[in-house]
DNA sequence: TTGTAAGCGTTATCAC
DNA sequence: GTGATAACGCTTACAA
């Protein structure tokens, strides 16, 4: 029987064995054969770890060992849908890999986020994984990060040479658009989310391009909100719903955003897309259920969080490649959000298809 | 200048100033004025972390100290917005004590769960929030976890003496069936969740007790479904809906549940509260723009995840309070997704009625 | 006012 | 085959 006090350490079993605590520290760490330890000795260390309950002090290996098999994540709001699937997909995946995972939620704040990073720093993190806030003081921030393997997620730092996994962001607002114009609409505006932010801007640019090359109007005044939140985008879509020259679509560059402005309109007593079409970001359940059930542009979140975890591990093992930037695609769900203002050219689409598109 | 190999640690700031570790640790943890360092030599060294980019080795202080100002969170699902809403709360609070917060996500599942568990342990994290997968199994496991404050959330173990802080699940689905019944339906079915978990069990206990006791039916057959995912919400409804004798009105035990429903009556042609009433729980972002905007059981989520976190850090200050259990209130969020089955007595609810209650 | 030294619980190196 | 020892970077008696 150990020392009831205190969890039982390496150290303690060691003692209660009778044998030095290098050698069980051997065992356990599987290289009973490689030192040649006895199977005696061996299946007693093994015997009496289990039924004691060990644990090992995970603290003290990583001290020695210079590493602490966890990595950081460092995300604008984990209650935002989309960053709570990466964050998933992220701790999934790493966990798997047996590394845990230290999060922290910037607020979508430099300030924050610059605190957080220097705590992942002191905690010894092996690695990092960060949407960025993207601001120039973030940026400076990062850089002093030190040489610790990192790479950025859904937005990148263009100043920095740092590896990044990010969706297409700028053909999906492209994407978006193009679906517009096909269907009619020439006065096309966009609810923004952070400026400054890189997938904010990278979609604004894809819904001027897509536009400009069109000929159809792409002025400031069709750009409207700030921030990601809800509020935001009800904010921005009231303004633009009160104007006398009303457009007749938005395009919303964020999740919530969507919502936000679909519930502008509920408010405003109009309708979607009858009084104004709607493209909105990111497939969510809520998507296909909501009223009307949203056409928007998919990214592949699973495979964001996957790849950057694969990307990251990489570095950690010493693999310094050059920083790859890898832009994954995404695609248009259709549903019943747009409307058809072509003269009965084609009927309007089905007015449910919850599933996405079949 | 310090020697630009490795990050530049307490020690060898030390060494470059020509002092010792002690009085620089003594500088660095707010202590100078308790050992009396001299102005002076504070301000050196203060000068000197500042410029050098100082970072303390939270490893080496943590296993020094014996705690790590970290704190484990365990949930079922962080993609859930329940969960994803409560991870947000918990790692707020806790950053702003000083505490950085290590997250698994033990996918609902006994096995992951008691994994993520030996993980927190070995890590030495100094407390724990959990909201438990419940079945004995894992009840066995927890036991397991040592002395370590440990505080659970949304679903309480009664086996275990364990503090804990939940929504009143019973009283919210009561509250949800009385309403029903106001309105005249008497054929309510549920949809749970996952059977054995405390909150499913407990709102299904509250569902169950509303009927009863206005001697109205609540068997086995109207309780339908298993698991928290929507495909589970949308499957239980499914099987609903093709019974001879459908029910008028449900009762979807989880927000994710009630998306699931929503889609399979819209998969069936049918409509919301036309053919069927609904009622979920946990307000979200898109509740009030779904079609119809969903009347609903709203948790006091940030509430939860504060409290939680209080009681946490509580315990891990020494006050050893007996276990408490805190139950704080629901209240039910008046949308449209009910439908008024008394003869006119009295008005449909509004059409739209975006922003909740008024 | 500051330094010395022991120790937190591991693991790698060298010795036997 | 196994043990002693040093080191990882920090804090804190105890000395000076």
């Amino acid at each position: 029987m150990l020392d009831a006090h205190g969890p039982p350490s390496l150290k303690s079993l060691a003692a209660a064995l009778g044998l030095s605590a290098a050698t069980v520290s051997r065992v356990l760490s599987g290289q009973a054969e490689r030192y040649r330890i006895s199977r005696a000795t061996r299946d007693r260390i093994l015997a009496q770890a289990a039924s004691s309950g060990l644990v090992v002090n995970h603290l003290a290996r990583s001290l020695r060992l210079q590493r602490t098999l966890s990595i950081g994540l460092v995300i604008p709001d984990i209650s935002n849908p989309f960053f709570a699937m990466l964050a998933r997909e992220v701790e999934r995946s790493a966990r798997r890999h047996g590394y845990s995972v230290l999060i922290a939620d910037s607020e979508e704040d430099p300030a924050v986020e610059a605190q957080a990073l220097a705590l992942m720093q002191q905690r010894h993190v092996d690695g990092l994984i960060l949407a960025p806030v993207g601001t120039p003081a973030a940026v400076a921030s990062l850089s002093a990060l030190g040489a610790r393997p990192c790479v950025l997620i859904d937005r990148l730092l263009p100043e920095l040479a740092l590896p990044a996994i990010t969706s297409d962001h700028r053909a999906g607002a492209a994407l978006a658009v193009a679906h517009l114009i096909e269907r009619g609409h020439t006065r096309i505006a966009c609810v923004q989310g952070s400026p400054g932010t890189f997938a904010n801007d990278e979609r604004v640019a894809g819904w001027r391009g897509a536009l400009s090359e069109a000929r159809l109007p792409a002025g400031p005044e069709l750009v409207v909100g700030g921030g990601y939140s809800i509020d935001a985008g009800r904010r921005a879509a009231r303004a633009l719903l009160q104007r006398a020259e009303r457009p007749t679509a938005v395009v919303a560059l964020g999740n919530l955003l969507a919502l936000g402005v679909l519930q502008a309109v509920h408010e405003a007593r109009l309708a979607v897309p009858a009084d104004l079409s709607l493209i909105g970001f990111d497939d969510q359940p809520w998507a296909s259920v909501v009223d009307p059930p949203l056409t928007l542009i998919e990214q592949p979140i699973e495979q964001l969080g996957r790849e950057a975890l694969a990307l990251l591990l990489e570095r950690i093992g010493g693999d310094a490649a050059p920083a790859a930037r890898r832009t994954l695609p995404v695609r248009l769900i259709e549903r019943a959000s747009v409307r058809d203002l072509r003269s009965g050219d084609r009927p309007l689409p089905p007015a449910r298809s919850p599933q996405g598109t079949p």
